[in-house]
DNA sequence: AATAAAACTGGAAACATTTACGGATATGGG
DNA sequence: CCCATATCCGTAAATGTTTCCAGTTTTATT
């Protein structure tokens, strides 16, 4: 942060009110705020000098002494990502309302920027956190503990036997509805593009995906399961590879609807035809949210729900100090579109 | 903004490394800062001594006294959607480097909105903003030049003849280049999904639609041109009403990828196929980042770039009070690919 | 060895607000 | 009329940092 040439605002403050009214600092602050014993007509006139004279709060000052400074954090792996677009501009929308601003920050999935976005965050006394953690193990999350800072965890449980405070999607069940549905349409060989094996909802839904194969008496071939980059330049390859396969496949599970995506655009580039040749079920029904002339079939996540839920978690920790721990798992479902059909 | 129950958080401060070290408070900010004489023997010990107490600056302190936050407060209409996604994950990125953080707010389009999250902005002492404003007339940019904070406008240019500074697209040249394409295809009835005609994009992209018109001898009819709201329930309506035209349509001229999709969308519910029966013209280019199955023929707009120049014109603001207007206008590109054939 | 300059460090004020505490005036009941 | 209580308001300390001003020690130069 480089050096400002020099300070460009004056703003009316306190004092301001204070000598144009002719009360005390003191009370100006306590009359705005509500606090204390003032008299109507005192704190109308109060109220409509600052008005007048075009008063501002400074967060700033007010923040370092009383401890709250009305901002909060969202750290997510990518913004430009619809998925935490929507969700992030739920958030912001009801935080709003209790005047709570939000400083956003991308984690690009790497750890060493997550505990550089957090630090900072701290810094400037974020009176809480929502995070999308890179579960790339590092003890930023600890310190977090440590320091008793509220934080919520979005859409990812916490490694081991952590206390923290979650909301998540039913990842397994959304891997097994996706898993059995395709299999009631009689598909043995699916083929599933998972996510790193270290984040935890990535675990779930393939978790999810063996129980519904091991119900239905299919074995589990390692072959097929695959872990593929948010927009992997390695998918064109996957997809070669797995036609070579002696059996083949004949659906595809994806783990996000950006890949299912980038799966059907690859599909038609290899000469395949979605859903006639190959079945495709993607996760996260961004498509609910958005005009997309594609419809493809996918376990939605309710993200208004998710915004919502972890917003009312937060704010409980932070202002009720609602001390229990509260994780929250949300159904998903899975929506028929056209992208699947009977083999 | 509620109360909070108690302080969670007890920091260590630049007071508890003067204690650990012997030096003062003053030296300890000196040398953390590298301003000042200090030797640099002194200058590690206290750097090391930080580190090891997981000393975190106090931005809010620091702030107040030096006018200096190390926040920068993005105001767009939707943060969900994905041209706006694009744009702020790249300025975060940019901005993190400078340890900058950055506010996000959502106007939703709306006045109130924008001038609440303004406000809000200034009484955190951001050092600067970025909007996309609204354009419905509100004197709150007159505010931000009393007061001089520095500001600049993101994809639309100021109302009338102030002074502010922005970084726009060409949108004269996208609508101007758009049009004349689709022309050149042998297209006459082109359908103009527009958007507000108070926003400068919108008024300049219809600029360059009437100009290719008239320089290829075609008639304005102004039944053919709408505006549309970004998610529109009025589309299939216009569309209907659209065919039921003497001369009816050939080819649609989008605002917004968005809007195109939704056409795109909307045609097939109503039986026809892009582009044999109707060629598709979207505008943002959001594609180029978003691996979609549909190839829309769009006008591409460089959003990196633009992301970066609104940085660089900020930064240069702040940090070198360099007060000469900076308005910089970013050329955009035909991209053609599947939603558009000769008629 | 004297003197200037450079290197190094501290004290205290300032930023704008909130809060703990206490003082003053008015109201009401006995 | 007196005391208790409610109502209304002010003083001063506190938050953690930066900055102004100044002081002391070390090094370099003649």
């Amino acid at each position: 942060m480089a050096e400002k040439i020099k300070m460009n605002r004056s703003p009316v403050t306190l004092k301001d009110i204070s000598q144009r009214t002719g009360y005390s600092v003191n009370t100006i602050s306590h009359a705005l705020n509500g606090k204390k014993d003032i008299s109507d007509k005192t704190r109308k006139l109060i109220a409509e000098t600052a008005e007048e004279m075009g008063y501002i709060r400074n967060s700033l000052a007010g923040g370092l002494r009383s401890g709250i400074t009305g901002t909060i954090a969202v750290i997510v792996s990518d913004i430009s990502n619809p998925l935490f677009g929507i969700m992030v501009k739920e958030m912001e929308i009801l935080l709003r309302k209790w005047n709570v601003n939000l400083f956003i920050m991308n984690t690009n999935e790497d750890a060493a920027t997550e505990e550089k976005a957090i630090l900072s965050a701290l810094g400037h006394n974020v009176d809480g956190l929502i995070i999308c953690p890179t579960q790339k193990d590092s003890d930023i999350l600890h310190r977090l503990d440590m320091e008793h800072v509220p934080y919520v965890l979005l859409g990812r449980k916490p490694n081991g036997e952590s206390a923290s405070n979650y909301v998540v999607w039913d990842d397994f069940q959304g891997g097994y509805e996706a898993t059995k549905y395709l299999i009631s349409l009689g598909h043995k060989r699916i083929l599933c593009l998972s996510g790193p094996s270290y984040i935890s909802s990535a675990k779930e839904r393939l978790a999810g995906y063996h129980q519904a194969l091991y119900e239905a008496g299919i074995p589990l071939c390692p072959e097929l399961i695959h872990e593929v980059q948010p927009v992997g330049e390695d998918l064109k390859e996957i997809l070669t590879d797995s036609f070579a396969l002696p059996d083949g496949f004949t659906a595809v599970f994806a783990f996000s609807d950006m890949i299912a995506w980038e799966t059907i655009y690859q599909l038609n580039e290899l000469g395949k035809k979605v859903p006639e040749d190959i079945s495709v079920v993607g996760f996260d029904g961004i498509q609910s949210k958005m005009p997309f002339p594609c419809k493809l079939t996918t376990i939605l996540t309710p993200k208004t729900k998710m915004a919502t839920q972890v917003v009312k978690t937060l704010m409980n920790l932070i202002y009720q100090k609602f001390e229990a721990v509260t994780q929250t798992t949300i159904p998903v479902q899975l929506i028929v579109r056209d992208t699947t059909q009977a083999k």
